[in-house]
DNA sequence: TCAACATAGTAAAACGTTTTACTATCCTCC
DNA sequence: GGAGGATAGTAAAACGTTTTACTATGTTGA
C-alpha cells in the first residue's frame, strides 16, 4: 500500500495544533512569532519522527521560487563544458539548489527557445554560456528581474555579470611562447563568429605575432564546417599549400580535435614536425603523442566564481542595486612535447 | 514595469467566462465537454494573442506530476555519460520533459540521497547508472511507483527494466581480436567493484583467453586508487614485473586514461611495443599516437533506449502491469593501430 | 479599574491549476 | 404539460504551502 507523503495538515491533525504554527516553527520563525519551547519542540520532533518533508512544488508556488538553477552552455557532451557542470552542479547541491543542464548548440534560435521555456518554468536563476546572437533575449531576462551570469563571453556594449577570462592575454602569452621556442611561421586557427572570447584570442595571438615582426596567419572555420569535409579541406590546405607554416595555435578545444584527426590524415609525421598549441586542456592532451601544449582556463575557479555572484544575486534584496560583478581569471600555460621545437 | 504573468484568471475576466471551462478549452476537452465553437475559438485566440502559458508549477501541484526527469551516472564530467546525456536531453526536450544530470561519483551513500532528494521532490521517472550497493534503494523507488530504467548495469536478481550492452559477448570479442592478431599475453585491467558490467566482461576475457589455452593476468584496481600513486604502481609493476605481457585490454574508459598516462611514464616507446584495447571509445582514441582500438558502446541507441522505455513508462496506466523491458544491444569493435602486432 | 500591551497562538486567503459535481435553459415526445 | 434528456456551461474543492490579519487570554501600571 502506498501512503501518501505526510503534509503540514497531516501533523496539524495529529499534534492539534494550527498549521500556521506549524508553517512557522518548520521555517524557523518559531521564536520570533512567541510560539512556546514546548510547542515548538513537540513540533520538531514529530516532524523529525514521520520523517516531514515540505512539498517543494507547493513552496514554489506560493512563493514564486524554483530552487532549480540553469545551465545553458553549447554542447553538455564537449568535456570543457561537462567539467565545469559537475562543479556547478555540485556547489547548488550543496546549496539546496538543483540544476537543470542545456546544450544550445550555439545556436540563437534554439537558446532562445531555451530561454523561454525556463524562464516561463520560473527557474530561479540562468548561467549562460552565451551564443553570440541573444543579447537582446538576455537582457530582456535580466529586465524581468531574473539573476544572470554570463560564463566564458559576455557581450561588449552590454554590462552584465560574467566571469571570464583574460583572452586576450592568455593568447598572447601562448603565441609568445610558440614564438619563444623558435617558431616562426604561426598560425591561428579559430571559428568564424563574433564572440567576443574568439575575437579577443585572435587578437592576442596577432598583436605577440606582429611585436615579434613575425607574419600572421588566421583561419577561421564555420561552425557548422568543422565536422564536414569543408572545414577539414581548409585546414589541410592551410598545412599543405602553405609550406612555410611551422607551427599551429587553436581557439579552441574541439578544433583542436578535428584538427589533429586531419593531420594525421594528411601525414601521420606531421604531427612531430608541428608546433602544437591548444585553447582548453583536456586530459587527453597529457597522453597524446606527442603530448599537446594547452592553455588551460582554471575551471574549477571559473565554476566557483560563477556559483559565488549567482548566489549573491539569489540573496540581494529587489529594491536596492546590485553593482556589476564581472571576474577576470587568468588561464595557465601548459607547456608540453606539441610546442618543444625539434630542430 | 515588470507585469505578472497572465493566468487562466485573467482570461476568465477578460472574456467573462468561467476557468473551468478555459481549462477545458485549452486542455484540448472543448468538443468533448460540448463547449460551443465560438467559445472555444475566443478563447483559443485570446490566449494566444496575450501568448498565455500555464503556470508549470500549479499544474504540478495540482497533478502531481512535475515534467522532470533525472538522470543519475557516475560523473557527468565522463565523456561517455555526458554524450548519452546529451542524447538523453535531447529526447526528453522533444517530449516536454526536462532532465536533471546528477553524478554520483559511483558513491552509494551519496547515490541514496540524490534518489530521496529527487523522490521527494516528485521528478517523474529516474534513469540512473546504478552504483553497486543501491539495490534495495532502487527497489523501494520502484515500489513507491516511480517509473525507473538502469543503463549501463543491472542487479543479477532484482528484474528491473533497463539497457544494457552484451557485456561478455564484446570483451570476448575484444579479447579473440587481440589473439587473432598475435598477441600471447593479455592481461586485463578493469575495477575493483561488484558491478555487473564489470564481472560480465572479466568473463568475457577469461572465457577468451581459456579458450585459446592462453595464460590470463586479471588487475583490478579500486576506484579510489586510480588517480592515486597507489593504481599507478599497481598498473606499473603489472607491465614492467612480468615482462612476458604483450597487449592489455581495459574495462573501462577512463582507466585507459590512466593508465596511457603510466604507460607514457614508464617508458614513451612502450606504448608502440604493447597491444592496447579498451572499452568504450572516445574521441581522442582515434587520434592519439598511436591510434587506439576500442569495444565502443552504441551510446546514441542507448540514450534512444532508454528513453522509448522511459516514456513507455511514463504513460501506461497505474492499474495494468507493464512486461519487464530489458534491452541489450551490441558493441562494436573498432580496430584501430593499437591492437596491431608489430613484429 | 481598565487601557495598553505582551503572549501564544489561529483563520483564512493566496499561489494557479484541474476536476468533480452541479445548474440553468431549451427541446422533445407522449 | 411535464418528465426526461441534451446542451452549454459554472461553482467550488483540492493540491500543500506561506503569510497577513486577526483573537483570546494574561499581565502591567497608573
Amino acid at each position: 500500500m502506498k501512503q501518501k507523503r505526510p503534509s503540514i495538515k497531516d501533523i496539524a491533525k495529529a499534534l492539534n495544533v494550527s498549521i500556521t504554527t506549524i508553517s512557522f516553527v518548520l521555517n524557523g520563525k518559531g521564536e520570533e512569532r512567541k510560539i512556546s519551547k514546548e510547542v515548538i519542540k513537540k513540533i520538531e520532533e514529530y516532524a523529525e519522527e514521520i520523517n516531514y518533508r515540505p512539498n517543494q512544488i507547493a513552496q514554489s508556488l506560493r512563493t514564486g521560487k524554483s530552487k532549480i538553477l540553469v545551465f545553458m552552455v553549447e554542447d553538455i557532451g564537449n568535456p570543457f563544458f561537462a567539467k565545469i557542470a559537475r562543479i556547478i552542479e555540485e556547489i547548488a547541491y550543496q546549496k539546496g539548489y538543483k540544476v537543470l543542464f542545456c546544450s544550445t548548440e550555439n545556436n540563437d534560435k534554439r537558446s532562445r527557445e531555451l530561454i523561454t521555456l525556463f524562464h516561463e518554468r520560473q527557474v530561479d536563476g540562468f548561467i549562460v554560456i552565451p551564443s553570440a546572437g541573444i543579447q537582446k533575449d538576455i537582457e530582456n531576462l535580466i529586465r524581468s528581474d531574473v539573476p544572470v551570469v554570463l560564463g566564458d563571453r559576455y557581450f561588449k556594449d552590454s554590462p552584465m555579470h560574467h566571469v571570464i577570462i583574460d583572452n586576450y592575454g592568455a593568447s598572447k602569452k601562448g603565441t609568445q611562447h610558440l614564438i619563444d621556442n623558435g617558431f616562426k611561421n604561426i598560425a591561428f586557427i579559430s571559428i568564424d563568429t563574433q564572440q567576443i572570447q574568439m575575437i579577443e584570442r585572435a587578437r592576442g595571438y596577432q598583436d605577440a605575432v606582429d611585436e615579434a615582426g613575425l607574419s600572421s596567419q588566421i583561419l577561421e572555420l564555420s561552425f557548422d564546417d568543422i565536422r564536414k569535409q569543408k572545414g577539414k579541406d581548409s585546414v589541410k590546405n592551410l598545412l599543405t599549400q602553405k609550406e612555410n607554416i611551422d607551427a599551429v595555435f587553436f581557439s579552441t578545444n574541439y578544433l583542436t580535435q578535428t584538427a589533429l584527426e586531419i593531420i594525421k590524415d594528411i601525414n601521420p609525421q606531421l604531427i612531430y614536425n608541428l608546433g602544437i598549441l591548444t585553447f582548453d586542456d583536456n586530459d587527453f592532451f597529457k597522453i597524446n603523442t606527442p603530448s599537446i601544449s594547452a592553455v588551460a582556463q582554471p575551471l574549477q575557479e571559473m565554476g566557483e566564481e560563477l556559483m559565488r555572484i549567482m548566489f549573491k544575486l539569489l540573496k540581494k534584496s529587489k529594491d536596492k542595486e546590485t553593482p556589476l560583478m564581472q571576474t577576470v581569471l587568468e588561464a595557465t600555460l601548459i607547456p608540453r612535447d606539441s610546442s618543444r621545437r625539434n630542430t
